[in-house]
DNA sequence: CGGCAGACGGTAAACGTTTACCTTGCGCCG
DNA sequence: CGGCGCAAGGTAAACGTTTACCGTCTGCCG
């Protein structure tokens, strides 16, 4: 079976006492001749610490727990993949629960979570509810990220959806265009509104008054998309350009604007937004603005270790930026853009 | 601080031992009366076991690992929720690692899961490598799923390729189609081997010949699907319809066909392999065959369930069948297909 | 030369369970 | 009525760590 501290102990001929400070750098003094051997002994032997026993004692298990709503959406996985890369950097791995938007199963594994010894708890893309009273008595630290509604709660970390929009906009204005349609996602989402708060206000640095004709509203889905841009291709006085709240809407404006005649860039630009795999695969492929979900990852796992290690961390809320991937959609100079995805007709036909 | 089992003995007047008999159901005989008053008490003072202490005692921790090579994948995810919800079933939760097709860091994760008392570890479409040795000294039960290369493991959870071929070019020569190209994925996996099985069983059953100019071979992403497409429509005998090995070599492929001046499914029909989100988006929609990855994961977490608790799974290999996604690229009847996502232009422009 | 500080290391308790083994009491049968 | 068997429950060891506390030895200073 495993080998076990007083094995190694043994073998080094000294007391466990010893080996656990050795392995754990603990401040407490050790020769230099002791600590070698040990080190050596341990590597040679194939020590490996027993993490139950560890946490029996020590009530930590370099475990973080995440709970997120669905593990199965593809904001979540790049954020937890970026959790992971910082955490394992540190020795922590992640369990990470599925919570189902229900607050029920969210309380239940808050407490799975807490009587697992956990270090803290990381809320990606879920809303803490109910959960309040549970996390109290579980006291672990805990961060959010991605979050999508309004919460009090301390420290989190979000992407600026304010700067993303002006990425936006300000390159559709670059392009000449001066009446702008805005696709927003549901009121609810901060998502939504600091995209709108980024896309006025960048509209407003360029002189270019707000009309609230030229803002609609869809679901995220493809097909409200494609409604909403039915709506601003029926204006008076139609938009030259629209910024859709994500990528699928922009799928779903274009079809409309395929329906109406009409052709991207030269008739309408399209912006999206979130930079989902099929804003490359599309025809035109989108030019879009990435949700830096990664870095966010690695941002809200970074709070949390130094939350764990006893600093207190600097802010309560951190923005991530994301960047503008300028692809055909928009019609930007073909030197700007990313190289599209099937350049020409390679052979004759 | 949290209830430990003392306290809660305590509080019914008994001793640990009968507690822990009850709460974990051992067929050791107690009397109904103290058994229910030590479950009303456990709940009213809300006791948890701890899990440290737990594993500790049983080298076992209601735990088990995942290894993958990447958890950010499409295919990834929505088996690992199969699995999750599986395990959840019976009190296990689930750790995800990410081995980044690094045999060293799979070596390690496996270190790792072991020192913290996993019952057992699923590989999820990541190669056992030079996993075997380490797997052999941690001795934990280990499963796979949607192994990509081959191995002579044990347990394993696939999707049934040659099935799903077979009903993608069924469905093509149901609808009158004799010359169906193929395109292939790379040689090495599973999936390209299987399905090309598939394909040309399929087409044998109905008497019709194999013709190695229909097969064409890409690496799965669009580019390599637009360039086998342009192969296959330089053929002189052409094909009427082309099956895909994955849905995004159906994207290239029929970016091809509108490349060359031709229409989808009315010159040539397409179905693609896969079901991924942009099936559904793409204009026309793909007819495809999906992988069952939830299932797929809860297949593999069911064989590991069960090999904890001590049945011998009853088969070596389990092949999980996918299904016929109808939609608008093989030029089926509209009866027959899922609704398109825009049904029509719903407002006059 | 006495004593003290610090370096180095050991002892043992504790963490919260599970479980092998033991005790008690009761009913029943020969 | 003695003894056996079984139901019901208790005792205590063990799992592998960490860590507070306690030696011991050496060197150095007054």
């Amino acid at each position: 079976m495993a080998v076990t501290i007083r094995e190694l102990a043994d073998a080094a001929g000294v007391s466990i006492a010893t080996v656990s400070r050795v392995l754990n750098h603990k401040p407490h003094p050790v020769g230099a001749a002791t600590r070698q051997r040990i080190l050596t002994l341990a590597d040679e032997l194939g020590y490996r610490p027993n993490l139950a026993a560890r946490s029996l004692r020590t009530e930590r298990s370099s475990t973080i727990g995440i709970i997120t709503d669905n593990i199965d959406s593809p904001h979540t996985t790049l954020m937890i993949r970026g959790i992971q890369d910082r955490a394992k950097q540190d020795g922590y791995i992640c369990v990470v629960i599925s919570a189902d938007w229900d607050p029920a199963v969210e309380r239940e594994a808050i407490h799975d979570l807490a009587s697992r010894s956990i270090d803290g708890i990381i809320f990606a893309e879920t809303w803490h509810r109910s959960a309040n009273e549970t996390l109290a008595l579980a006291n672990k630290p805990f961060v959010f990220v991605h979050r999508q509604f309004a919460s009090e709660h301390t420290y989190s970390v979000t992407p600026d959806e304010v700067y993303g929009a002006r990425l936006a906009v300000r390159h559709l204005i670059g392009l000449g265009h001066r009446r702008i349609g805005y696709i927003n996602g549901p009121q609810e989402y901060y998502a939504s509104t600091d995209r709108l708060r980024g896309y006025s206000a960048e509209l407003a640095d360029h002189g270019i008054g707000f009309d609230a004709d030229l803002v609609t509203r869809g679901n995220w889905q493809v097909e409200s998309g494609y409604d909403a841009a039915v709506d601003l291709l029926a204006l008076a006085e139609r938009p030259t350009a629209i910024f859709a709240g994500n990528d699928l809407m922009a799928a779903g404006a274009m079809y409309a604007i395929f329906d109406a005649g009409q052709h991207v860039p030269q008739d309408v630009a399209v912006v999206g937004y979130d930079n989902r795999e099929i804003a490359r695969i599309f025809r035109p492929s989108m030019t879009t603005v990435t949700l830096p979900l990664y870095e966010m990852g690695q941002a809200v796992a970074q709070i949390l270790l130094g939350l764990l290690a006893g600093d207190s961390a600097s802010a309560d809320e951190v923005k991530i930026r994301g960047r503008l991937i300028i692809r055909e959609s928009c019609g930007a100079d073909p030197a700007l853009r990313e190289p599209p995805l099937v350049a020409a007709v390679r052979r004759p036909l």
